[in-house]
DNA sequence: CTTCAGATGCTCT
DNA sequence: GAGCATCTGAAGA
């Protein structure tokens, strides 16, 4: 079942959390290339020095989480990495929770397309493959042409069960949720040592 | 396992 | 012009 409007419109931490081991759908062209989140981070532009849209600042760019949750916040990076963010929260209340990892569902081989080539140059490596937010991205085929996209759509939103697509359902295990700092925040002064990141993990 | 440098260009001041 | 919500490969412990 995709993931209704009402589920972004919450407190952004909470949605964070809840955001572990949902699945992320992209349909581009023919391809349906999907992901099971394993780590995400919240940020909040009310109160929150690490996010873009601090003291409600805002910019050309920080101007999606401005708008309704459930939308697509996809920024530009380190001159060659994007960043995919799930907008939460009401209108006007600028913040969103950062996709930061996943592993791979169903159609592996366009998500290893997507990362490396066709392995030419780059070899495909299962280890370390989806555990990034610029890996993520690269994977499944997102980039600044994405930003602002309504998940709420039939292009790229987010689901319970990927068996609704025809992909393998997998059976559902219980898991924890550690929490820890965020990362990359250096200049956030106290915000550096908010419990704000989330990581699945079945041990 | 860890640290470290370099890549590379948009965004905001 | 400075900084950046990152990644990679190389080198060391």
């Amino acid at each position: 079942m995709k993931l209704a409007r009402s589920f972004y419109d919450r407190d952004t931490v909470t949605v964070a959390r809840e955001l572990l081991g949902k699945y992320l759908v992209h349909r581009v062209n023919d391809e349906t290339l999907c992901v099971r989140l394993t780590e995400t981070e919240a940020y909040v532009g009310r109160m929150d020095k690490a996010c873009h849209a601090y003291n409600y600042r805002r910019t050309e760019r920080t101007s999606v989480m401005f708008g309704p949750p459930g939308h697509a916040y996809i920024y530009f990076i380190y001159g060659m990495y994007h960043c995919l963010n799930i907008v939460t929260e009401a209108v006007g209340e600028p913040s969103a929770v950062l996709l930061r990892g996943a592993s791979p569902v169903g159609d592996e081989a366009a998500l290893f397309r997507r990362r490396y080539g066709s392995g030419d140059r780059t070899p495909y490596r299962r280890k370390n493959f989806l555990n990034g937010p610029g890996k993520l991205t690269l994977a499944m085929g997102l980039t600044r042409a994405q930003n602002g996209l309504d998940l709420c759509g039939d292009t790229l939103f987010l689901c319970d069960d990927p068996a609704d697509l025809g992909l393998p359902s997998v059976p559902p295990r219980p898991f924890r949720i550690e929490t820890g700092k965020r990362i990359g925040i250096d200049y956030a002064e106290e915000a550096i040592d908010f419990p704000w990141r989330f990581t699945l993990r079945e041990d």
